[in-house]
DNA sequence: CGCGGGTTTGATGATGCTCAAGCCCGGTGG
DNA sequence: CCACCGGGCTTGAGCATCATCAAACCCGCG
């Protein structure tokens, strides 16, 4: 079976028929996304949401001075997207680009919409889905205060899968320090 | 009519029948919270998520060197709960207090579920109200890496009704800032 | 008047950033 | 086989930002 339903299927209660799973899928766009290509730039509107089958993305903007800043990382059965751009159909401020070759599984915000009117279960799993997103983003909010020692030791404890996908000055952006304070914060961790 | 029906269906597509409004207020717990009083504390697990009818309250935890560390302001219109605590059934690591005296309307899980099952009005206004909050959510994100007077700006942008409902050292916790820098902040921006 | 809560201000210091140099390692091409 | 390059990591010196702490001030209220 298919890893998105497989995955539907885990977070939700509700049944659901063959008939149902073939409505489901006949939403979704398969596509390869190769490393460093786009799924989303700076000024476009994001007409898709991307459930990452296989493969590992970075969203993020560019400050002022012309650095990246990353937002938000996803891999295996992550969904990628700018949730506020999405949704009010406003040019996103965000990149997403493959960090490594992806398998996605795309779905408009229409489909999504009707997906949710017609598929109970779909129904269910998009709440989950929101409710999952909430509590981490509750969590990254509280650790807003944390000094940087804290905010990496969090980050290792809650997401252990990300730490080696990705090389060390892209978690130090997504942590919201610099690649030369993470390494450092490393060393001392390494000394207990 | 009550002003959390009034916010309903503000929100929501779907049309609400008078029976049906009978069962959504059946399930809404009507309730005043004084001034200094607790919605939540630290080490219980968060019941009810409360829609402030009237009043403010603020959401925080207690720092390692016991210091209020604000994660969360609520006014009209808000929802005010732990949603990692609500959602688990865990302890919550956090407080939620009144800052003003407060008319809420309380919530349980199983209500919210049921709900959700057998008034799709509530269903779909509950999608709406989680996907504006991860858009909050990714907002917030976004400013983890701005300098202390960017990210100030920034909330007078986006919460002028917020400036002058909590006082100062409050707001400045709340961007994860002191006092002071907050203060220092502020008269560097009158100059101009 | 005195008190509590809030804000401002200055002096000092810690934390983390900037910038630059050097290292490591794997891949590519002469 | 080796030279070179790009990408990533580490390290040090100097610096900017912000936190800390303490004192003073402001103001509304009993």
């Amino acid at each position: 079976m298919h890893p998105l339903f497989h995955y539907i299927i885990k977070h939700v209660s509700t049944l659901i028929s063959k008939e149902e799973f073939r409505v489901l899928r006949s939403h979704f766009i398969q596509k390869k996304i190769r490393k460093k290509q786009y799924l989303l730039q700076e000024g476009e509107i994001c007409k898709y949401f991307a459930f990452i089958v296989k493969g590992a993305m970075r969203q993020y903007y560019i400050d002022e001075k012309g650095f990246e800043r990353i937002v938000n990382l996803y891999t295996e059965n992550g969904w990628a997207g700018d949730h506020e751009s999405f949704v009010m159909f406003t040019p996103s401020i965000y990149h997403i680009d493959a960090w490594e070759d992806c398998e996605v599984l795309l779905i408009t915000r229409e489909s999504l919409l009707k997906l949710c009117r017609e598929c109970p279960a779909f129904n269910e799993f998009l709440l989950k889905l929101d409710e999952r997103n909430n509590i981490a983003a509750q969590k990254r909010i509280t650790s807003i205060s944390f000094t940087a020692e804290k905010r990496y030791k969090c980050f290792v404890r809650d997401y252990p899968r990300l730490v080696n996908r990705f090389p060390q000055h892209i978690i130090a952006s997504y942590l919201g320090i610099t690649k030369d304070t993470l390494s450092r914060v490393r060393k001392k961790a390494l000394k207990k």
